[in-house]
RNA sequence: GUGGGUGUAGCUCAGUUGGCAGAGCACUGGGUUGUGAUCCCAGGUGUCGCGGGUUCAAGUCCCGUCACUCACCCCA
């Protein structure tokens, strides 16, 4: 049998756990904005086949090209853990017709990815993300709904320090041109080996460069923005129209750059700055060529991947409650095992109706039932002993102020629902 | 993959020139078998990350190793 190690068993490096509410609650506030907006839900696989990602996000990513857990199953297939969510939605929507049904096809999905990185603050092995894909339409408006959704959720927590930023990065047909004309730029720069090789797989990335010397050497590089189609220009033009009026504040920057292949177009990124060097809480962007290039019909997408991790970590750092404190509305005290028994059934019933109770088991004192009624965070405390199960009455105390009031013991349920809902 | 920092109680940490392993918080019980959040008293846990070395003696010094963490890179 295999040994307990040294220190006993952990969670896989760079795994984050979440023990208290606050996860599910940051998690299910950034999906209900999308469930109002239309997006259904669609539960995905958390593995795909290998070439799935590698044809999707592109070889030359860092994110296909070194940090994939993919293995081979027991039937010899390799298969990968899924790094992001865009490329198995695409599938999911070619394999399963969705797009011969009325565009645009409007789908959420929240869950765990995969990628092998160094661990960091902000950066986890297994990341939590939800997000949202509208696909068929080549729509401003459907960009900027999606930007809109997003905002949403990052509002409805409380959140006030982020900003988007927002670019184009062209369409099929003049990117190719920019991106030489880029790359004529950069060899005239003094760059070192690595950025040198950077500059010929992805020379866009460079232009995010964070260390002074490189960016004073791209002053004056040239910008996606100033050399977009016209088709484009127009596009992009009119997704910021709209964000103004659906009152999403923006700033430009043409200089963003996605690690992913597929982005065309409306490219964004929402930024935090209290996180660290892991500033990004959520990124998408259109994507045009993504469904052809996974054999499907060529129609366009957009959406938006969010960190679950890194937005809670933004909750974190403004200070935000983003779960309530209340873990229960009623605790039952027993003082004794007939009041106990009788407990029992009592909180068994307010349960079924409706509301959330708890009460002090393994036969505690009365001081220590108490204590825990105070931390479960419960309003009312219903206190029960033998006195009172001869005289057919309970008591339930309001934690708050302190009061209590004596009812009878078959009416308890109703004075409870009527003092929590009242 | 590259570089820095840190590993001592459940958590946050202190521990002097090498000399008995500590505090606060939290937890449990009691003061008060009929009242919590305040107060008082009591209680307990440690392979000092792990392995080796130096020494009469190592949490402390040396070597190795692992883990965590921050940053580069990359991205959510």
């Amino acid at each position: 049998m295999a040994d307990i190690p040294p220190g006993g068993f952990v969670a896989p490096k760079g795994i984050p756990e979440y023990v208290g509410p606050d996860f599910v609650a940051v998690r299910d506030t950034l999906v209900r904005e999308a469930d109002r907006a239309g997006y259904a839900h669609l539960e995905l696989p958390v593995f795909e086949d290998t070439a799935l990602y590698a044809r999707g996000v592109g070889e030359s990513t860092d994110v296909v090209s070194k940090e994939m857990y993919s293995f081979a199953d027991r039937g010899g297939r390799s298969v990968t853990l899924r790094p992001e969510g865009t490329a198995g939605v695409v599938r999911s929507v070619i394999e399963h017709g969705m797009d011969r049904g009325t565009l645009p096809v409007k789908l959420r999905y929240a869950g765990p990815f995969f990628r092998y990185e160094r661990p960091q603050a902000g950066r986890y092995r297994q990341l939590q993300q939800v997000g949202v894909e509208a696909i068929g339409v080549d729509d401003p408006a459907l960009d900027a709904e999606v930007l809109a959704v997003a905002d949403a959720g990052f509002r409805a927590l409380g959140l006030t320090g982020y900003r988007l930023e927002l670019t184009s990065l062209g369409d099929a047909e003049t990117r190719p041109e920019y991106r030489a004309t880029l790359q004529r730029f950069l060899e005239k720069c003094d760059l070192d080996e690595a950025t040198r090789e950077r500059a010929r797989i992805n020379p866009l990335r460079v232009l995010d460069d964070k260390r002074p010397e490189v960016r004073d050497q791209l002053a004056d590089a040239p910008l996606m923005v100033d050399h977009l189609s016209d088709a484009a220009a127009a596009h992009h033009a009119k997704v910021k129209q709209y964000l103004d009026e659906l009152g999403v504040a923006y700033t430009e920057n043409p200089r963003m750059v996605r690690g992913l292949d597929y982005y065309t177009k409306t490219t964004f990124e929402f930024v935090h700055d209290g996180l660290g060097s892991q500033s990004g809480i959520g990124g998408g962007g259109r994507y045009d060529g993504l469904m052809a290039e996974l054999g499907g019909q060529a129609l366009s997408g957009v959406g938006f991947g969010i960190g679950v991790d890194r937005t809670l970590l933004a909750c974190r750092a403004e200070g935000l409650d983003v779960a309530p404190a209340r873990r229960v509305e009623v605790f039952g005290v027993p003082l004794g095992e007939a009041a106990k028994d009788h407990l029992v059934g009592l909180v068994g019933q307010l349960r079924r109706a409706g509301i959330r109770a708890d009460l002090a088991y393994g036969g505690r004192g009365l001081k220590g039932a108490m204590k825990a009624a105070d931390r479960s965070g419960a309003r009312y405390a219903l206190v029960l002993g033998d006195r009172d199960l001869e005289a057919g009455t309970i008591q339930l105390k309001d934690l708050g102020d302190g009061s209590q009031t004596e009812v009878a013991l078959a009416d308890a349920a109703a004075a409870v629902d009527r003092a929590v809902h009242g």
